[in-house]
DNA sequence: AATGAATGAGCCTTCATTCAT
DNA sequence: AATGAATGAAGGCTCATTCAT
């Protein structure tokens, strides 16, 4: 007999359920998955032990939420941007705001990305999320160009490189661990490459 | 008083080292690092549990050996590749073949790379030797161009870009996740934005 | 992120940790601290493994306890007949009393008291705790004959010395072991002594 | 089929014997028997692991053959004192003389002897062993007595009790642990209860 | 709905002892 | 006689999960 997780309808019990999800959250992006304990998430979320098997099947299915928590958090603001957008798309000035903004939420998120990642590789379902989430972004922004008339050859492909090349970008910025790397430059670089990919 | 571990000097021992070194890659690979245990690397090596410690301080060196293993096994061929470079540099010829090795690198190691990767993020020693590598490889190839009289503006940071998107798009490519890109099409973008960035 | 150790309120709680304790007790007595597992205690006291790590830190944890519980136990005796000295001391009934009772202590803890003092040696919290012990009985002692009036040249040598005494006459007795004595006399031998020593 | 201890006969055998000794005797000394390991035995001894069980039957024949040297090398010099014991016996001279070498030997054999002691306790071959010495000692000088013509009542009692009495006080004097004792005034009180007690 | 005590399988590691050479 | 690699049982401890209250 399979313990169905309670479905919190009540406000009360919804606010338990993302404080645990909060301290989830804390605890994965400061000592990792498996350098947290669920005694800890409790302790943390101010609830008892018990209870938190009272709203998650198990401890992974708290990484799940953190993850889907962390998405919505994270990306956001770009779905913002991408919301915004007006024809004619303005790239001089759209690139760079999107580059700083992956800047700024890989700063803002560092330990939990790195976390969340680390177990992209090892379960199946982080990663379904991550790819699903690059599907969302990828289809989206290729929507919003037919949708203002912006005609670019292979425009798929174009805007998921596009979105690769700033994250990679992005991640190497923030975790800035190449003293011989001048990162103004590699960013007017990147900059410059997207320009041209949809010009 | 710490027990120092075994410098095995004779073939036997190097053949057992070695075993216990596969079977940890192997399962590393299969089931990541929390889902090893000691036990089975031995049993898989066809050792004693005890032995493993004779060998090795404790599970996390045996990591540290498989990755060591696994980087110079992985980024043998690109050094060969490097190392063949004359003058003058035929990037039209060049950019595909890296490319390529990345792909396929990135196929025969699917499951360690990410394994270990994943670990990068909690554990300083495999994320210092990851971030060694990529200095390693940037300079590397930096150096051959100030040899063949390679004149490059920003030289290190293009180098170093290049390394970057290469490596994004092979991973794309082996997982090859996302069904509506064409990959062909996207390779050749690959290819073109790196020439682009050396003429 | 040290465990922090349950502090049992609930009188169910303390039975429990009370029953591990004289679990510890009885195999620290049988087989010595070495001898002795965790599992072993947990079983014999009807608990699970993992409890006893709620109520102690560690093995040694539990060692401390059962040693505070020990002396709590033997020395009370003692304590009493001091506390009972009024002025003035009879010492002809009051060292034979002591002796007599150090004999059943020994009589009584005979094996644990062999475990804790073996370990007295390589554990300094545990050969502190008899060190203290030695200290507060001889300064209660002293301070008593101070507080009779009982004017002794060198006091607490003496009543140290005569501890000492006692006490190994007691192990020599309980332990029995030499066959050409006679505890008899020599049991007057200790009583003559003490009493001279006093007056 | 019982493994046989070889018998050494050559003489490289037995120095190599003693080297394992001696390195017990070190190790029990410095890390008590519990703290120490045969590898390390057999390292600190420069001989193999394995040929430490062509000498011994198990790590406890070791430490009983470090029991009896050290037995040996400690009380050597009080059966030296009795050995030399003349008729009239001076007890005034020889009773310091026994104190002030039985503290010596407790200093000098301080850790090895609380290390042997502890196994007194669960090993019964060790307590046998002390208890043997403890009978050695007390008829050899109730012999010595008879025969220099000493006529004490209940000499052996007597004897066992002053060498009790001793042993206690070095012990003391040499742990050296209550400052709020004077050592030589207790000293003293010692040298006149033995005194007292032989004449 | 909530608590937190309790469970017990499982993990990493050690080490006395054996064995192939 | 000697080596030291190898064995594998056993131990201390953790922690996801359950359960009595």
């Amino acid at each position: 007999m399979k313990n169905e997780v309670r479905q919190p309808r009540q406000e009360r019990s919804i606010e338990k359920k993302n404080k645990i999800i909060e301290a989830g959250y804390q605890l994965f992006s400061e000592v990792g998955y498996y350098g947290t304990n669920t005694k800890e998430i409790a302790k943390r979320a101010g609830v008892s032990t018990g209870i938190v098997y009272g709203y998650f099947q198990d401890k992974r299915d708290i990484l799940i939420c953190v993850l889907e928590i962390y998405i919505n958090k994270a990306f956001d603001p770009f779905f913002k941007i991408f919301d915004k957008l007006t024809e004619p798309i303005d790239f001089d000035t759209v690139i760079p705001k999107i580059i700083n903004q992956a800047i700024s939420t890989h700063k803002n998120n560092r330990k939990i990305h790195e976390a969340l990642h680390s177990l992209a590789s090892s379960d199946e379902a982080v990663s379904a999320q991550f790819i699903a989430l690059e599907d969302d972004i990828t289809l989206k922004i290729a929507e919003k160009f037919t949708h203002l008339g912006v005609n670019v050859e292979n425009a798929v492909e174009k805007i998921h490189f596009a979105m690769d090349i700033i994250q990679s970008f992005s991640h190497e910025y923030v975790f800035d661990k190449h003293e011989y790397i001048d990162y103004i430059v590699m960013k007017d670089m990147v900059i410059k490459i997207i320009k041209d990919l949809f010009n």
